[in-house]
RNA sequence: UCCUGAGUAGCUCAGCUGGUUAGAGCAUCUGACUGUUAAUCAGAGGGUCGCUGGUUCGAGCCCAGCCUCAGGAGCCA
């Protein structure tokens, strides 16, 4: 194998007039001289020149858009404005021919929905090189900010028996025949499945999350979900990837302290590490932001946003100072909302979310105590207030135009009181003896939260549809690739 | 799933009140040029007008059903 340099090194380099090998996809030829070459290391490309009265007139017609090629050549300060080096090639060879009548990608814009159906090829434009440059670095960063603060990678499973927790429609697995699967008085028996019974894909490693942090005290999970809704939004997807932390003896406000941190944590280390990819993205949102109505544009561009966020506190309030906020407010009183806040108990519309975030606020929100009667089982249970609405330590993190990025709360350590909202809920406490267990031995105040990874690649990203920050997105009706 | 809008060349779109041979820009190809970087100039090829059915002398255009896409809503992360 030859050595070769990649390109983000040459272009890096302080040292020219050396020999170098360059291998890469033909981005531009221009003048049958100029070859823009990339990499994937970085969205700017080297520029090779061609002696191209001394080269073979048939390897030159194989240069082309999205060709393949592999270059040997000197590295010189550049003769042309637009870049500081160039490599003078001595020698080209052509790795993969790419016939331009075929091949779909075209040397200029192209549209996030035409790219969206050419997702296998889509990695080589710029925009995303450097949405995905930039989902991995927020990756390893949130490796890095649990692994530095001594949490505990849990891997919880990915088939499971419960879809207990009630998170939403889930996907079966079965190794059935599914035209003649067995049955027994009318109805499928699975005890002859694989498992001995009915499973499906895990919407939530939550609840196994628990049990870690139970002996190990703090843990976090990153690994994918799945949800059978038939939603068709550009914040969701049939299968994205979730950080799920979970912490002994965290009550709520440390649950808060630790989510605001990572996501502050997220936000700076992709600013330090991907300042380039960061740059490309917020020119590509501010030029998007110009075709709109003069309304609708944002008042801060990606990057001021991110800094934003970064050096501000995040708001926290309660459900009900929200509602109170809500029902004094001018959309509130001029009947601007689509659903008018009534009264206390209903959950958040959209709209009331948006307002709050991007309106009232202009920042990063943190609501908290939501009504029990719209959160789930295992938060748990406030005392009833002066005037008896009960609520529950949830707390939701909205951000500005992706609304839900954290949901979390602290749970409900206290068995009797577990167990009595289960059977109001009507949980099946017998399907889910291994978490109560949790409650029976050695229980403690504990607390976690869940992060969708993929809105938080879209809020740092600046990309509008969660379809574009995922490779290989899933949604009703496509699982092409 | 609901609401709104869209589907015409490889891509982005125009196409009048239903009328004869469906257009433009970019991309592609051919030639010219050769220090370009959104290269330039000249020319050429390229169409199941989403699908099925209907109305009509005649449908890209009107009607019905279906499919797909986008935006918004719900569900949520």
């Amino acid at each position: 194998m030859s050595q070769r340099t990649k390109i983000k090194a040459l272009l890096e380099s302080e040292q020219t007039n050396i020999s170098v090998t360059v291998k890469g996809w033909v981005r531009a030829f221009r003048q049958n001289r100029f070859i823009a070459l990339n990499d994937g290391s970085t969205n700017n490309n080297i520029q090779i020149v061609v002696d191209f009265e001394n080269t073979d007139p048939g390897l030159l017609k194989r240069i082309t858009f999205g060709a393949a090629i592999s270059v040997t050549g000197e590295l010189v300060a550049s003769l042309g404005q637009g870049q500081k080096v160039e490599i003078t090639a001595k020698e080209i060879e052509i790795l993969g021919d790419c016939d331009p009548e075929e091949y779909p990608l075209q040397p200029k814009k192209q549209t996030l929905e035409f790219l969206r159906e050419k997702a296998h090829l889509r990695f080589r434009t710029n925009t995303f090189g450097s949405v995905f440059r930039v989902r991995n670095s927020l990756s390893y960063a949130v490796h890095t900010f649990f692994q530095e603060r001594g949490f505990v990678y849990l891997h919880t499973p990915i088939i499971t028996a419960s879809d207990a927790e009630g998170a939403g429609e889930t996907f079966h697995v079965t190794n059935f025949d599914l035209a003649n699967p067995p049955k027994t008085d009318g109805e499928i028996d699975f005890k002859q499945d694989f498992f001995g019974r009915a499973t499906n894909l895990t919407v939530s490693g939550q609840l196994e999350g628990e049990l870690g942090a139970m002996a190990l005290s703090d843990i976090y999970t990153f690994g994918p979900t799945f949800r059978a809704e038939n939603s068709n939004t550009t914040r969701h997807l049939a299968e994205f990837w979730m950080i799920e932390p979970e912490m002994a003896f965290y009550d709520l406000e440390d649950n808060m302290n630790l989510a605001e941190e990572l996501l502050k944590y997220l936000i700076g280390y992709v600013l330090k590490n991907n300042a380039e990819d960061i740059e490309f993205l917020n020119q590509r949102l501010t030029e998007e932001e110009k075709q709109k109505p003069q309304q609708e544009r944002s008042d801060m561009s990606l990057t001021e946003k991110l800094q934003f966020c970064l050096d501000n506190d995040f708001q926290r309030l309660t459900y009900t100072e929200a509602i109170d906020i809500l029902k004094e407010s001018t959309p509130n009183k001029k009947k601007k909302f689509t659903y008018p806040i009534e009264g206390w108990g209903t959950d958040l519309q959209s709209e009331h979310e948006r307002y709050l975030v991007e309106k009232h606020f202009k920042k990063p929100v943190i609501l908290t105590d939501y009504p029990k009667a719209i959160k789930a089982f295992y938060m748990r249970q406030n005392e009833p207030d002066a005037s008896g609405r009960e609520t529950v330590r949830a707390m939701d993190i909205l951000f500005p135009g992706i609304g839900e990025m954290v949901g979390g709360s602290q749970r409900e350590e206290r068995l009797d009181k577990l167990e009595q909202r289960m059977d109001e809920m009507g949980i099946p406490k017998d399907e889910l003896w291994w978490y109560l267990d949790t409650r029976r031995f050695g229980a403690c105040p504990h607390a976690g939260f869940g992060l969708g990874f993929e809105r938080m690649v879209q809020f740092v990203t600046g990309m509008g549809n969660i379809r574009d920050v995922i490779p290989f997105p899933r949604f009703p009706k496509n699982a092409e690739f």
